[in-house]
DNA sequence: CCTTATATATACAGGTCTGTATATAGATTT
DNA sequence: AAATCTATATACAGACCTGTATATATAAGG
């Protein structure tokens, strides 16, 4: 990929986070990532492209840092569920955590006829699915009722973060999903 | 309150909600409401003015809303507790039900400068608050902590319901409050 | 040297947005 | 009936937006 296009990308993420994705223009971005907006319409069809590109980049990154994570860290399936929001938890309160895209977009693009909207909900759903499995291998029962409510506070820990950095949601959003987990473990 | 001013607001309610706040133009808002701009200018200063007005009669109705529904349903402080999710589910679940303004507010107005954003994170704490008096009423040692965690539950159920209506979230958000409620109470 | 590819600079068309100015209509009060 | 209040109709200024057109620079490879 071009290291304009990889720039772009970056500066792009960054502020559709800071200053949401409808207040943020084109020009404006071209302007920080220190080139044209010639150049943009080269490596991008249009400004939805560009989210579009956006939110699939970042939920790659997020996706294959927390399942590297927890397959180097975690060997029995059992492990990997409870150490699923310790990971979660250094990803959210790292310096670079820019929120998580999907929560906002969909926000921000309400129209289920909507690209951007139709994106995001899918990967909401796939994060889910991926906490499911998580739960399935560990020998849960319920595997999708336990994701569905571990992604819950997952996403209000998110937002509750994005709201006020620094808010300390996480911690207790931890110790929820422990009780949550041992309570599934044992029904 | 003019009937016309009411008509605005109820209007803008429900466009921000299904079409974004952003997204949404004073040009749209009063086609819907079948007035014209000089009106709306007239009963609201700014469309910041609109938008602030609009969030603080949402949070207003459904705080009124809620606290009458458990007074007249719970004695108890410990049943307000309980049956704070059933009364949310209504709510969530109810035909009329057009998402939390706070949440996507805080969503499109990402500027912690911004009135928008001030106010939808008020809000949201003071929703939060409002849960921990019910649960220091009810005797819970760390009151803050578990009405933290229910606030998350329920914010990440509208997010999911507002992302996907019918998602059937709040079924395992009731259940997963009723978890954590129980373990607050018993340690 | 010359062609080709990539990036830049700049301008602009066509649309949308907020907010205001101006003139008018209808209704209520004095 | 005259004055006042409220709402309407319409037009527009000024700003911003996306996307494109045109012309130029810079650098690499044949």
């Amino acid at each position: 990929m071009s290291s304009l296009k990889s720039k772009i990308l970056v500066v792009a993420t960054d502020l559709f986070q800071t200053r949401g994705i409808n207040s943020t223009g084109v020009d404006t971005i071209v302007a920080v990532a220190g080139t044209t907006k010639m150049t943009l319409y080269k490596h991008f069809t249009s400004k939805e492209n560009l989210i579009l590109e956006v939110l699939e980049k970042g939920h790659q990154d997020f996706q294959s840092w927390l399942s590297e994570k927890l397959s180097s860290n975690a060997k029995k399936p059992s492990d990997k569920l409870q150490k699923l929001f310790e990971f979660i938890e250094e990803w959210v309160t790292s310096p670079n955590f820019r929120g998580m895209g999907f929560i906002k977009a969909s926000a921000e693009f309400p129209n289920e006829e909507s690209a951007v909207h139709q994106l995001s909900s899918d990967q909401s759903r796939q994060f889910r699915q991926y906490i499911s499995s998580l739960a399935s291998e560990a020998n849960i029962q319920d595997a999708d009722g336990l994701a569905l409510q571990l992604s819950l506070i997952f996403e209000g820990a998110v937002q509750a973060e994005q709201m006020k950095r620094g808010s300390g949601a996480m911690k207790y959003a931890k110790k929820a999903a422990k009780i949550l987990i041992d309570s599934a473990l044992t029904n």
